[in-house]
DNA sequence: TCAGGGTAAAGGTCAGACACTTGAGCGTCA
DNA sequence: TGACGCTCAAGTGTCTGACCTTTACCCTGA
């Protein structure tokens, strides 16, 4: 332990020897010195004793601090770099940053994970339709009542040419709008994993049509701020859709058929 | 790119050297090696081209195969097992495996992304609060509509003594007999965020018994199978518990101040 | 004042070596 | 015959040390 300067920018904690828990049944006594080291700087990001945008020691001094090789420094810094709590910089002034927490990237982990886990039975097109319904009907009512100008001129640029596209914005428009960013984040892969994963008769002749109308009529509901109008519509809108995605097997679970639960029209 | 076997589990696409996109308006032009061998194998992964629980080749291989070192191999497979997609083994019969995915993992994910970005003005508590009733009501109608009898008699469990665990344990087991998998992985992390980071008069003195009579009156109700009820009295239950969690600026949108959405009792 | 090149810090990549883990096969001994 | 234990080999874990690449900053000269 050279004291010599101590003028890093973060001290780091420096005890790889000890095991901690792991609360496994299968024995696994140590964990890999990568992950020791991911962990400690996990808990350095989360606790703020490193603040975002701040840069972290360069891997070779971290490797000395540590005591472990450059390597296995960058093994950690991999992980924590994939799920976007640091970023790297290379050239001079470049290094390890804590990064900014950004919504992108959660939505992007959990559209692939929900896609993986209804891919293995643990997840079923039932339940994923429901949460979307328990999601985007409040997200409705919401848009309703808090919707400014600007969310709202958005969301009408999606009604009028009927693209692809349009489908998919109006409904992020209305998630938007409900002012509510965690909502947001959440429901937002919810509606990818199906029109990714699920939809079928995506190009039927009156599907189109029909999904059009209901945008229609919801615009018009949250543009007059009547919130249950807005939450009814979404509501048989949501139910209407349902036929066209397809069913993979229920498993375990006795969730009823039609949950039908998410709103209640006076 | 020697034909002599090909008898490797998986044949990796290997094309080191196409650029890919970025969309990033700062220039950087091509992505490392590491980033683009986790992208392929991330893409073996998501098409299912290799199948859950399938070994991929060995890290020697693999950089035989990518044409890359093996430490570039190695630092791929960190990102993708830090997400959990993959995870490795050792000894005979070792090797890196695609991971079987799992909501504990996506819960544990939430909760520090969710904590991340509560910390950095990109989510206020109002909006965490306000998700949590979107998704702890709705999860109290269907509770009563589907719980069985071990999910009833569990949640009975945690209404007795008063650790301090039950509170907890209460709501998540509401969250599970909602019978929605989905709702569960993702309200459960916004629950234990606002527990953990927010909550304060952890132990006043009526804090605790007001608590623990709201959870009684719930529990009948999701024992008598009353639905509206039941939604109804976890709604008053949020709403009794928002002041007992802290404000922290509230950023940017012009959010209500009281939502007071989620449930519209008859 | 500005353009251009040099420089050095820091990440990116590589090669090769050795250590550690662990299942499987084999052999020995009771 | 069966249980114990040894050895072996495949594969991950870790280290060393080198070199390449990127890039902000400085210095020089026109």
């Amino acid at each position: 332990m050279s004291a010599e300067e101590s003028s890093s920018p973060v001290d780091l904690l420096v005890n790889l020897a000890s095991v901690a828990d792991d609360g496994g049944l299968p024995v696994s006594p140590v964990q890999p010195a990568y992950q020791q080291v991911a962990s400690q700087l996990l808990e350095l990001i989360i606790k703020g004793t490193v603040s975002v945008g701040e840069r972290l020691p360069a891997e070779g001094e971290m490797a000395l601090q540590f005591g472990v090789s450059r390597s296995t420094i960058r093994e950690a810094l991999r992980g924590l770099s994939s799920q976007r709590l640091v970023h790297t910089k290379r050239g001079v002034n470049g290094g390890t940053f804590v990064a900014e927490p950004s919504g992108e990237h959660v939505e992007q982990y959990l559209e692939t994970t929900i896609g993986l886990l209804s891919g293995v039975e643990a997840l079923s097109v039932d339940e994923i339709l429901e949460a979307r319904e328990l999601f985007e009907v409040p997200a409705a009512r919401l848009a309703a009542l808090r919707r400014d100008d600007e969310e709202l001129s958005i969301l009408k640029e999606t009604l009028a040419p009927g693209g692809f596209e349009d489908h998919k914005e109006f409904h992020f428009g209305i998630l938007k709008a409900s002012g509510n960013r965690l909502l947001e984040v959440i429901a937002r892969p919810v509606f990818s994993v199906l029109e990714t994963r699920f939809l079928r008769d995506r190009a039927s002749p009156d599907f189109r049509a029909t999904i059009e109308h209901d945008h229609q009529d919801i615009y018009d509901a949250i543009a007059a701020g009547d919130a249950e109008a807005s939450a009814r519509l979404m509501f048989g809108h949501l139910e209407r859709l349902r036929p066209s995605y397809e069913r993979i097997d229920r498993a375990a679970h006795p969730s009823a058929a039609r949950p039908a639960v998410a709103a209640e029209p006076a």
